[in-house]
DNA sequence: TGCCGCATGTAATTAGTTACATGATTTC
DNA sequence: GAAATCATGTAACTAATTACATGCGGCA
C-alpha cells in the first residue's frame, strides 16, 4: 500500500515516471526498491483511480515524457496517510525457515556454513550503510536537512548489527557442541 | 519461493493443504504467515509441476480430504534449498517512508506519535516472543529437540529490541530540538 | 550510420491478501 | 434440528519481479 504513497509523496512537484523511480533510487533505495515498470504501472492504476493527472510533454531528448501532477484528492491521501499508523510489514526470512527444517538433519557444519554465508552478506550490507551514513553526516552539518533520512538509515544499521550478532552467537554455539548432536552430548 | 519449500519439508509425512497450514501456524508462525487460501493453491501448482502427488481419502471428519505426497522430485528439490544460500529479502518498513516525508514537515509532535506508535506495538510483539520463549526453554529441557527453533525466536527478539531502542532514541532526540526545527536551532 | 543510453513503457508470472462458498460432522 | 466448527476450497484483487519492446538523440 505504500509506493502509492511514495509516489504520491515525491508529486509535490510535477514529475514523469522517470523522475520519481530516480528519486527512490537516490534517497531512499536502501529501504525501499521499486522497479520502473512497477512505478509505471502504479501511476496508470493511480490517475485511473483520480489521484493523479497526466499531461504528455515534449521532452529535450528521447520520447515525450508523460508528467504526472497530485489531484486535490491524491494530496488528501498523502497527508492522510503521514498521519496514519505505520504497517508493520510481516518479514519473511527464509533462513529461519532453513533453519527450522535444518533442526532435524543435525548437520552442523551445513549449517554452520549457511549461517555464515548470511552473516557475511549482512556485514556487506552493513558496511554499505556505514558508508552511506557518514557521508550523511558531512552532509548534513552544511544542509542541515537530513534528520529524519539519517534516522532511517540507522534503523538500518542497528538492525544489521543486531542481526549479524545473532548469526556470530548462533555459529559460537554450533562450534561448541559435540558434531551431529544439537542439543544433549 | 520459499512457501514452496516449506510445504515441502511438511510432507516428510502426507498431508492435507489444512494440515500443513496447522504446521505453519503451531511452529512458524512467528516467522512465516501463509493463509489457507495460499496454501491451497500453491498445492496445486506444486502438483501441476510434479513436486507432489495427491490423493482423496474419506475423512472420519468432514469433507473428503486431498492429502498431499512428495515425489522423487519435491524430495530433491526441498533438499537442495536446505543447502542452497539463503535469500535476503527486501523489508519495506512503511514507517521508514513516513518518516523521510515527515522530514519536510518538520511536525515534532506528529513524527513523536507516529515513533511511539510504532514502539508500543513494538514492544507488544516482543513480549509475545518473549514469552513463546520462555515455554519454549522449558519445553527445550525436557525434549531436547528445539535448538533451532530457538534461535529462530532469537533473531525475531534481537530485531525487535535494536528497533525499540532505535524508537525510543528518535523520540529522546526528538523531545531535545525546539519544536518546529528538528535540527538547527 | 550504426549503436549506446535515456526514457517510456507492456506482458507474463509469482506472491500474498481478503472475502466468500460449500459440505459434513459435532454439539447444544 | 439449528448453530458452531472443521476441512476444503474459489475468486478477485494488490504487490512485486523478470523479461522484453520501442523510439529518439547524441556520439564515434
Amino acid at each position: 500500500m505504500s509506493l502509492k504513497n511514495l509516489i504520491l509523496g515525491y508529486l509535490e512537484k510535477p514529475a514523469s515516471g522517470y523522475d520519481i523511480k530516480r528519486s527512490i533510487d537516490e534517497s531512499l533505495s536502501h529501504l525501499w526498491a521499486a522497479e520502473s515498470s512497477q512505478v509505471y504501472s502504479k501511476l496508470r492504476a493511480m490517475e485511473k483511480q483520480g489521484l493523479l493527472k497526466s499531461t504528455k510533454e515534449k521532452s529535450s531528448k528521447g520520447p515525450d515524457r508523460r508528467v504526472y501532477r497530485r489531484t486535490r484528492e491524491g494530496e488528501k491521501t498523502f497527508t492522510d496517510w503521514l498521519e496514519s499508523d505505520p504497517e508493520l510489514s510481516h518479514e519473511r526470512l527464509s533462513v529461519l525457515a532453513q533453519l527450522h527444517f535444518l533442526s532435524r538433519s543435525r548437520n552442523h557444519e551445513q549449517t554452520t556454513t549457511l549461517l555464515e554465508g548470511v552473516r557475511d552478506r549482512f556485514v556487506e550490507r552493513l558496511e554499505k550503510y556505514k558508508a552511506l551514513e557518514a557521508a550523511e553526516s558531512r552532509k548534513a552539518d552544511e544542509e542541515g536537512d537530513e534528520f529524519f533520512d539519517k534516522l532511517a538509515l540507522d534503523l538500518s544499521v542497528r538492525t544489521l548489527q543486531a542481526r549479524i550478532e545473532w548469526c556470530n552467537d548462533a555459529i559460537g554455539q554450533l562450534k561448541q557442541l559435540s558434531p551431529g548432536e544439537p542439543k544433549h552430548a
